[in-house]
DNA sequence: CGGGACTCCTGCCAGC
DNA sequence: TGCTGGCAGGAGTCCC
């Protein structure tokens, strides 16, 4: 599901509700979801204060006055929806089948609210740790640079790529290198920055290459930000409403389609690496 | 070790 | 209309 920037947009929608706010119950209504949910879970956070609601990569991370932190990764079809104390709004594109949690919470300004995550296919998880321990814990310890900020420049890029023989897709899907890219904003970042999807990441030495892969990543991710997230099909922000960054695809999704860069005159093919879905133009993306 | 295949689960869509 | 097969944003595990 979602990448960085929709799990951004989640932590952004889900923030000004949940912060300053008291759990007062926990309703877990099935045992698992990708792996069982933690012993005592339920028990542990009632009562807790939310301090702040933190994303590390894919993963929401939520501080709570105790000292532990939910850590919450959304899967491929994990959501989180705010209902209000008193608004009527339902979302008919949910099936309360799949809330499987449901934070119930008082906050700050004194009224409740309820918090639900829902996740059909269940491939999220959800895992407690101590603040201290929290860069240590399993889920997060071994992350790689965020591709938020400067720290990912272009030589950073050719020495995390070294002499590595996979295909640059593969290469940036690995979230022990540079962690929160998923299979739409690598398809989209290649295709900015003109570079072969099949190509070996380790060629890419020529300084004017890793400069800008290292700018397409940072630019794209950060564009999606700004839009809310991409939301395809059923993901959605936390009030419900539909992301805008999907209509701005320039290759995902659109096989057949003419390349959009200006005199390429390509079209967009569909090769499939690894298992999964790649969309790039042969012709520019070299 | 690097790299690829496989797997978990449900929903959706195209095609018959 | 109803069924079936294929495919989907992730990532841990296993195997060569």
């Amino acid at each position: 599901m979602p990448e960085l920037p929709e799990v951004e947009t989640v932590r952004r929608g889900l923030q000004p509700v949940m912060e300053g706010a008291r759990i007062v119950t926990v309703e877990q209504r099935r045992p698992d979801l990708r792996f069982p949910f933690p012993e005592r879970f339920a028990r542990r956070l009632q009562n807790r204060r939310i301090e702040a609601l933190g994303r590390r990569a894919k993963y929401l991370i939520i501080h709570l006055d105790d000292g532990l932190c939910i850590i919450s990764h959304l899967g491929m079809s994990g959501s989180y929806r705010i209902e209000m104390d008193g608004a009527t709004h339902h979302d008919g594109s949910k099936n309360a089948l799949h809330d499987h949690l449901v934070i119930h919470i008082e906050r700050k300004d004194g009224g409740a609210a309820r918090i639900v995550y829902n996740d059909p296919r269940r491939f999220g998880f959800i895992v407690l740790a101590e603040a201290g321990q929290l860069d240590s814990h399993p889920s997060v310890s071994g992350l790689g640079v965020e591709p938020t900020g400067n720290a990912l420049s272009g030589a950073l890029l050719a020495h995390l790529f070294g002499t590595k023989k996979a295909p640059l897709k593969a290469v940036l899907l690995d979230q022990r290198l540079i962690a929160g890219l998923g299979n739409i904003y690598v398809c989209e970042a290649l295709w900015r920055a003109g570079l072969s999807p099949v190509r070996e990441a380790g060629t890419l030495t020529a300084p004017a290459e890793a400069d800008a892969l290292a700018f397409a990543i940072r630019d794209v991710i950060a564009e999606a930000i700004a839009a809310g997230g991409s939301s395809l099909r059923d993901h959605r922000q936390t009030d419900g409403t539909l992301g805008y960054f999907q209509h701005r695809f320039s290759v995902y999704d659109r096989e057949g389609t003419p390349c959009p860069r200006p005199g390429c005159g390509g079209t967009i093919a569909r090769i499939v690496q690894s298992g999964r879905s790649t969309f790039f133009c042969a012709r520019c993306q070299r």
